[in-house]
RNA sequence: GGAGAGGUGGGUGAGUGGCUGAAACCAACGGUUUGCUAAACCGUCGUACUGGGAAACUGGUACCGAGAGUUCGAAUCUCUCCCUCUCCGCCA
């Protein structure tokens, strides 16, 4: 959600920025509703103040024993215009918060303007000496992660589809070692390496978490919902992770802190079928080990690039090709300022696969889920701090990368390095 | 699923419908004292919205789980809802 004061002061930025996001939101009509508000709150209080000091009065000729009647009936007209007013009131403030918070982040000025994933900015790529090239025609078959799965008997799509339905993947032997191996790597890698805290989550949370992070109201229809208990299924642990905060004010040195956890993650994928749905490249059900920064506002530019470095080093260790790009703003989520998304190179797909995107909210998130902090120590103001996120990473994309980058002339697969001491075997087949 | 208890500031916890934004205590912060620590003493110590002011600051309004009602006036009375905890049953 954005600051109201900042949709006052620089409404032409705020109009700018929404357009530059590609989303709609009409800035002018909150200014209006904004003026509308403030006056009606001027007209009610100057009734409530009148409204206290006469009750004050009644109290005092009460207890003088004298006679309070005719005021008691002026305060009777004045409480009836005061229930108007009220009523009036809470229908613009409804209003103005639903318009306010369908307005979108605005981008950060280092975010490169454009319309979409076209206009993206390749920072930079990494690939390992020892895989293969990525350009060159490869010397061997390339078989992709479907075929490597089916192969080793490691990836069951057939079977997830019987038990749940398709995009359940099911991990059968080693491939069920090897993703479990990938969690217990990067969890230990942030946690030791890279100062990170544990945590893990619930799977489900209350609509008022979704809330906080923004996954609603616009998303509503990408998630899993248990309509009994009003509970959501998670598409990623940003949201508990982040929630945990809400509606709390942290000390000075809590900020900023680091977290880091595993969840399964659940997506709906409403409306998606027919694109890149293929085995792991978009399921409904997928495992991820999430990286969530509380910062500092003057901070917070700095902790997504070692966001970013962190999860970098992931993709080093594990010796997977990949690439970094900067989101233009079009491409941008809706409560990010800048995000930057990290692929990883599939050689059978012979494209880029998306496996983390690192984001800095600024105080979007902190906002709308009321989380803050004494920048000074106890006596300061609270103020909004700053809450980034990112994926450290997704094993669905990731499990691709390894099976098709790690394999063989024969169709086997290397265990990548770091992973050895976690799955206990060095080679699949 | 059954039975019960309870939601008041950072915490504990008072609070006969008007003098209660809210006692007291603890924590925290600033200070005095002190060789150091401790103790003691003094002071400060909610948030949001809104107006004035360049600002320090200041006027007003609201907030005692949420919402509605009664009333000139509600933390206090009534109703509805939500949440937390305890015990029993069932179960991983």
């Amino acid at each position: 959600m954005l600051d109201m004061k900042r949709i006052r002061e620089v409404p032409e930025l705020v109009r700018q920025g929404v357009q530059n996001k590609n989303e709609k939101g009409d800035v002018d009509a909150v200014l209006v509703i904004d003026r509308r508000r403030r006056d009606i709150i001027a007209e009610v209080e100057q009734l409530k103040n009148t409204r206290n000091v006469v009750s004050q009065e009644i109290a005092q000729l009460k207890k003088e024993k004298k006679d309070a009647d005719d005021k008691i009936a002026e305060m009777k007209v004045v409480s009836d215009s005061i229930k108007q007013l009220d009523e009036e009131l809470r229908i613009v403030d409804v209003d103005l918060r639903d318009r306010v918070l369908a307005l979108p982040n605005i981008c950060h000025e280092s975010v490169p303007v454009g319309r979409s994933s076209a206009d993206n900015v390749e920072l930079r790529s990494w690939v390992p000496p020892h895989t293969m090239r990525l350009n060159e025609e490869p010397e061997h078959v390339v078989l992709d992660h479907i075929e490597l799965g089916k192969k080793h008997g490691i990836l069951d799509f057939d079977r997830g589809a019987k038990l749940s339905g398709s995009g359940f993947p099911l991990y059968v032997g080693q491939g069920a070692t090897l993703e479990r191996a990938l969690i217990n790597f990067m969890l230990d890698t942030h946690l030791r390496e890279h100062g990170y805290r544990e945590v893990f989550p619930p799977f489900v949370v209350n609509t008022e978490s979704m809330y906080g992070t923004g996954q609603l109201p616009k998303m509503s229809e990408d998630m899993y919902r248990c309509a009994d208990d009003d509970l959501y299924l998670i598409p990623t642990a940003e949201v508990p992770i982040t929630n945990m905060y809400r509606d709390e004010i942290l000390e000075a040195e809590q900020v900023p802190s680091y977290f880091c956890g595993y969840s399964a993650c659940f997506r709906r994928e409403a409306g998606s079928y027919g694109k890149q749905t293929k085995g792991f490249l978009r399921v409904h059900q997928f495992n991820k080990v999430e990286l969530v920064k509380f910062a500092r506002p003057e901070q917070s530019y700095d902790e997504l690039e070692s966001l970013v470095g962190n999860v970098e080093h992931i993709l080093q260790l594990l010796e997977i090709p990949y690439r970094v790009l900067l989101l233009c703003s079009g491409d941008t989520s809706f409560s990010s300022a800048k995000t930057y998304d990290l692929e990883v190179w599939s050689p059978a797909e012979n494209t880029w696969l998306e496996a983390s995107s690192c984001s800095n909210f600024e105080d979007f998130q902190a906002r709308r889920a009321n989380i803050r902090f004494r920048p000074e120590g106890a006596q300061s103001k609270p103020q909004f701090l700053h809450t980034l996120n990112g994926s450290g990473l997704a094993t669905s994309r990731l499990m691709v990368a390894i099976l098709e980058n790690y394999q063989t002339p024969e169709g086997k697969i290397i265990v990548p390095k770091p992973l050895q001491p976690y799955t206990g075997f060095t080679m699949i087949g």
